[in-house]
DNA sequence: GCCGTTTTCGGCCCGACTGTTTTCAGTCG
């Protein structure tokens, strides 16, 4: 069982336990307990094996009661509260329950007066005007039921950070033009840099707010307004992604983009710790009674808890807060640590540039060097590079780096790793390259310890320097192949091979809590761009995001090493 | 159901918007 299937049995039992009109701390106990599940780099299985019901109770928000649900989860297959909760409700019900407008009050209601079990039986009803005329539900309520159905039909989910990014920026750049903005600051998960983003969230300080929120609600990308207040409206985009907009005032900045960038738990947790000093913490600021005491500045917030200043990628509740406390947390890597870009294409296989280009493209964001890693024989479909080609894809790259200046190109392929674990060109080939990228491009779907064992034989290949997007996921495409991460991060430790955090916003392979796993062993990571383009170069800031949510300092990137220093690196395995 | 340098019992984050209520419940973030 993966961790997600022991989180939607906790997210289910809340819901179901909320319908029943359960205590409602109890109801939020589970959900925190399925939050934290989510958010563990471990299994629940593997940690039970270790550590039995004492290790599952270490896990913050998991005390007695849930542990031994874990067990009897493990032990069983299943839950027998949940299996009767389960049976006790219609399947689709829950869906009633997640239908926009809905909640548990609601869904309880029809279900009872009306017998609606399901968010197709609601869909009817409402449009024959059935809901209005039972208590608390007049014809409005029943039209905003509706748009919640049909809402729920449109919004595909979740959106890839460049696009969110991309949408998010451009309202942003709509409302800044207005004269009443001072500040604008895009919040929520996007400012978390999370690998997909649910919805929007833009914070505006401003003394006046109507003109501002009546900009946003007709915007030219605006499809539909969700809510219009005076400090807070949402609309739904046309391509589909929800935008909430705030607006305070200046003095209430840095409570209100803390407030607005989260984690939920991660301030819930600030708001305790307020109390505990005797002050009230909202989005407005810090209050001792009713009196404003602090809240301008993010910085100010953090000091005002006794915390120093965590950086937004950290705000997860995955225990940022205790390394705050201890002046412990990390100093994130950022753009201007890169050095260069060791993972690209060029017209010899599936990319769109010569080597020339790439590396002139490259000296302009001011690296130091590249690498030129095009693709091998086995991977057809990019027209990879067999024996000869890649000889004289080799001598090719020798000669623009003597023709170019300021920028050191080094010899490079992405080599296959065949299903049985052995390189896709020998290695006296190999041996002529400055750095080897490994990667699984096949068979995807093998086993969990054939896969491993796979790329593990990959890894003790004494030419190889990086395995390429570790996991081979494409977020909300593929899912990643069955591997023991683990196991890879181990290997790589004693082979002294770096693991890929591939930068393209559809793969981010390395994702943040793997890359985490890895700088605990010790392991270093290549933030590479994989590019296939000169533009997408510039792909680089997405790996760069994941790898600060990663925890990932300066001194953990092999390409954040000077030029020598990373030859000496390289053939330090040979 | 979880949790504890104020606690093993008694707390548990805080506020906006909407609709239907005539003072507030429900939903959302």
């Amino acid at each position: 069982m993966e961790n997600s299937d022991f989180a939607k049995i906790f997210w289910d039992l809340a819901e179901f336990l909320e319908l029943k009109n359960e205590n409602r701390f109890k109801v939020a106990a589970y959900r925190k307990a399925a939050q934290n599940i989510e958010s563990l780099s471990e299994n629940l299985g593997t940690i039970y094996k270790a550590g039995g019901l004492k290790a599952l109770e270490e896990i913050p928000g998991i005390g007695q009661g849930i542990a031994t649900k874990i067990e009897k989860t493990i032990k069983s297959g299943k839950l027998d509260v949940y299996e009767k909760l389960r049976k006790e409700f219609p399947r689709g019900f829950l869906e009633l329950v997640e239908t926009p407008g809905m909640g548990p009050k609601t869904a309880m209601l029809l279900y009872k007066k009306l017998k609606i079990d399901s968010r197709a039986k609601l869909e009817k009803a409402a449009k024959e005007g059935k809901l209005q005329g039972l208590p608390g539900m007049g014809a409005k309520k029943e039209e905003n039921i509706l748009k919640g159905v049909e809402l729920k039909k449109k919004i595909s989910g979740r959106f890839l950070l460049n696009a969110a990014l991309d949408q998010a920026e451009a309202v942003a750049k709509e409302l800044e033009k207005l004269k009443e903005v001072e500040k604008i600051l895009i919040c929520g998960s996007l400012r978390r840099r999370k690998e997909t983003i649910g919805d929007a969230d833009i914070l505006v300080i401003a003394k006046r707010s109507k003109n501002i929120m009546q900009r946003f609600t007709s915007l030219p990308q605006a499809q539909r307004i969700l809510v219009k207040g005076e400090t807070k409206s949402s609309i739904v985009l046309k391509m589909g992604m929800q935008v909430d907009l705030r607006v305070v005032e200046d003095k209430s900045f840095g409570s209100a983009a803390h407030y607005f960038t989260g984690c939920k738990a991660h301030n819930i947790k600030l708001r305790e710790m307020a109390i505990k000093k005797g002050l009230k913490l909202s989005e407005y600021g810090f209050f001792k009674k009713d009196k404003w005491v602090a809240g301008r500045t993010e910085k100010e917030v953090f000091k005002t808890v006794g915390l120093t200043y965590i950086p937004p990628e950290l705000r997860e509740m995955r225990g940022e807060i205790e390394a705050a406390q201890k002046g412990k947390l990390p100093k994130l890597i950022e753009s201007k640590d890169i050095k260069g870009d060791l993972h690209m294409h060029t017209i010899e296989t599936d990319g769109s540039n010569t080597i020339e280009q790439m590396a002139q493209a490259a000296k302009k964001l001011g690296y130091e060097y590249i690498a030129i890693t095009d693709h091998t024989q086995s991977t057809r479909i990019a027209h990879g590079m067999d024996e000869k080609r890649t000889l004289k894809h080799l001598k090719e790259i020798d000669r623009v780096n003597k023709k170019i200046q300021g920028i050191r190109v080094l010899k490079g392929a992405e080599v296959d790793i065949l299903p049985d674990g052995r390189m896709d060109l020998p290695d006296s080939i190999l041996k002529q390259m400055d750095l080897v990228i490994a990667a699984v491009h096949s068979n995807f779907k093998m086993p969990e310890d054939q896969m491993t064992r796979r790329i593990l034989k990959a890894l003790e290949n004494k030419y190889v320097n990086i395995l390429a997007h570790p996991t081979g996921r494409l977020i909300g495409e593929r899912e990643a192949y069955k591997v023991d991460i683990e196991k890879v991060i181990a290997i790589a430790k004693k082979t002294k091979t770096a693991l890929e955090l591939n930068s393209h916003p559809q793969r981010l392979d390395l994702n943040d809590v793997n890359c985490r796993l890895a700088k605990d062993q010790g392991v270093l990571i290549s933030i590479n761009t994989d590019s296939h383009t000169t533009d997408q170069l510039n792909l680089m800031k997405y790996g760069i995001f994941t790898a600060r949510r990663g925890w990932l300092e300066k001194k953990n990137i092999l390409n954040a090493l000077t030029l020598d220093k990373l030859l000496k690196i390289l053939f330090a395995k040979r």
